[in-house]
DNA sequence: TCCCCGGCTGATTGGCGAATCAACGGGCCG
DNA sequence: CGGCCCGTTGATTCGCCAATCAGCCGGGGA
């Protein structure tokens, strides 16, 4: 059925324009309700078009929003792998890069960053389908291998383990996003933008880089006979 | 439901036993298979009660996770105001007792962690009971305070953003535990914890501990002299 | 002994929303 | 001109699940 672009191009191009706006009107949605939050009639009213026209592009409910996640996590993840691997750049600014990647999608798109924020990183682990769970899994999964690669060569401290190294830095990221996401930086303007990136990255790459023992080395060694018993911690009754 | 034959007991006592029970039922439940996966039904038979015996102690679905959150989350908070709020205690061992609490709650009861992590951390901001994502967003601003606070002593850099450095603490906690909690780091025994708390909090403190140009800094000074031109990051069409 | 009372039960109901489907219209081809 | 093809429409159907409610059971008081 698909070689039927017959009439005019403009209809082939037709088509999938509509199929567009109703993938954008998901978006948005989606970013101001959530996907449990809102029924398809809500993307059909925001997409301006029939309720059933939802169903002729996409087979259901689900299919639209793993349309949606998988258009906008792929594009985020081709261009976070091509930083990660490539060869001739330094562990620095591979991690400058991958701030850069992570916000500037944020900048040119937040409602959809927004989105895969909340659906994605954040889904119910079991329930959902994997391949959700998964692909942001992976991402993080192939961060790690390139902080592994650093360590190989020196780039990076020996006494850490490279996942938590990825988790730290993308819960950073994440974190940081959400701050501008849910109102907590009242300055949403570029600059300020610019300026969270910078502070992530410059922050994580002196706590991971190789150098000299801080001060919060220093005190780590001898916590437990400087602290002594702390009043309390976690211990729940 | 077999159980019957314990009416004995102080009655008083039974009341408040049976509801435990029910809780304890919906943090599993809500832990494996989320919130919106799973259905009242689920929750009665995990808890071995009867369906109706559930709003016999909840008003509905929605306040058995008001309760679940509430009581979880309000100790996590308390144990953190406690640790953030201590005169005597330098920066560095705020965090640590943070990155404390927040580790201890883990290893004392994972599943009700993974609950407060999904269903508030990551809810679908709009929509939900305000309350919830309300005392999130406190909790990250009490902990911006704290740094706020430790600035104007001198314990930690003045070009940070106070918030953005709660925000980078707490994403780091988050993905730190996520890792745990979605299976990404193999080893979960007690020692894995706490060799992953005590990466966490040193790699932070490092990052943001005022103290002398790390290479980090040094090299990113030079950054552009010396990488030339980036091939990209970000973009989308 | 009988009856009330309250914890407890689970079939039933009511509503909501995903998904279906029969029909429409307008372009296109023969 | 007439028939067909398909994108489009939105009322209708259907299943699911939260929430209800009429009643059960067993203890204790009269």
């Amino acid at each position: 059925m698909s070689q039927r672009q017959s009439k005019s191009e403009a209809a082939g191009n037709r088509e999938s324009e509509r199929r567009r706006t109703i993938l954008r009107a998901a978006i948005d949605v989606f970013a101001r309700k959530g996907y449990h939050g809102c029924r398809i009639a809500d993307v059909a009213r925001e997409a301006g078009v029939a309720y059933g026209l939802v169903y002729h592009y996409f087979k259901n409910k689900d299919e639209l929003l793993e349309t949606v996640v998988e258009t906008g996590w792929s594009g985020f993840v081709s261009r976070m792998r091509a930083v990660a691997e490539e060869e001739s750049t330094s562990l620095e600014e591979k991690v400058r890069g991958i701030a850069d990647v992570a916000f500037e999608a944020y900048r040119v798109d937040p409602r959809a960053v927004k989105v895969l924020i909340l659906e994605v990183a954040r889904s119910p682990a079991g329930t959902q389908v994997v391949s959700r769970q998964q692909a942001y899994l992976d991402t993080i999964r192939m961060a790690a291998d390139m902080f592994a690669r650093a360590q190989s060569t020196g780039e990076l401290r020996a006494d850490l383990d490279p996942m938590l190294c990825a988790s730290l830095l993308f819960g950073a990221i994440e974190l940081g996003l959400t701050a501008f996401v849910s109102g907590l930086m009242e300055d949403r303007g570029p600059e300020a933008l610019e300026r969270a990136k910078l502070q992530i990255a410059e922050s994580f790459l002196r706590g991971v880089l190789p150098g000299a023992a801080t001060p919060a080395e220093a005190s780590w060694k001898q916590e437990k006979v400087s602290s002594g018993t702390r009043p309390k911690a976690g211990k729940r009754s």
